[in-house]
DNA sequence: ATGGTCGAAGGTCGA
């Protein structure tokens, strides 16, 4: 079962673009992000008709998850708890029934946090220990669980290109790195290191400064798997050369191979 | 030193 995670940068402007690449890469669950679309304008019939069952999470021009599956929704629950006054559309999680038994599935967009002498760096912060929180609680169902998304984090220096440019960063602050490693002890595993540990492999390029063309981008997107699911992890790509298509989005898929039989 | 690019908007904000 392939599984992946991909932020489009509006799903509208995404449309022709996701539509190919599903076709292509044909994943069974696509966790997406920054949709940027209320729920009743994201473009669902032309994904159901790829065969896909289609949930989100939206929000009016920012912001914005959802979930494309081939498998039935048992379950699906939308925002991250732990704070009521929060009401940004940054979390949708899905429930599937397998003939390997259940999986559950999130798409997460964790806040970018710039500038970091800001209220936006401290939700962050926040949104972070929030989400480690619910991990914790949900590791003791010792189920398989993937949280796919934009992290919005740098784990490491060799996940940039040029590391020293984003020192003062929220992406690679150290507070963002401790918290992602926080989120790693418990017990996530990051799929792509998992498999790999090539440098020069990033899932981000501005569209500003010539990113693209000089190769100057970020490893920001991510698929942590809990303990059961990493004991079925085959292998794990980012799909780059969609960043090279006619009117790309800044992030490129991130896509693990998981030893599920559909049910 | 400045502005540099996009998307969702239909002015500007978020990234």
């Amino acid at each position: 079962m392939k599984i992946a995670t991909w932020n489009i940068n509006g799903v509208k402007a995404r449309i022709e673009n996701l539509l190919h690449w599903l076709g292509e890469a044909e994943p069974d669950i696509v966790c997406l992000q920054e949709i940027k679309s209320v729920d009743e304008q994201f473009p669902r019939e032309p994904v159901e008709a790829l065969g896909y069952h289609v949930e989100t999470c939206g929000q009016k021009g920012f912001n914005g998850v959802a979930i494309l599956s081939k498998l039935r929704f048992d379950e699906v629950n939308r925002g991250l708890p732990g704070d009521g006054e929060d009401v940004q559309a940054r979390f949708i999680e899905g429930v599937f029934s397998t003939a390997s038994g259940v999986l559950r599935v999130v798409s997460l967009y964790l806040p970018n946090g710039n500038p970091v002498a800001s209220e936006k760096f401290s939700y962050k912060l926040g949104w972070m220990k929030r989400l480690e929180g619910w991990t914790r609680e949900r590791l003791t169902l010792e189920e398989p669980l993937v949280l796919a998304g934009d992290y919005n984090v740098i784990p490491e220096p060799e996940d940039a290109r040029d590391a020293t440019a984003w020192v003062d960063d929220a992406l690679f602050r150290p507070e963002s790195r401790q918290s992602f490693r926080r989120l790693a002890h418990l017990g996530m595993t990051d799929a792509l290191r998992a498999v790999s540990d090539e440098k020069d492999v990033y899932t981000f390029w501005d569209y500003q400064g010539g990113a693209w063309q000089k190769n100057n981008g970020i490893r920001i997107d991510h698929l942590m798997l809990s303990p059961e699911a990493a004991d079925r992890l085959s292998a794990a790509a980012v799909h780059k050369h969609t960043r090279a298509w006619e009117k790309p989005s800044d992030h490129v898929p991130v896509v693990a191979e998981l030893a599920f039989e559909a049910a």
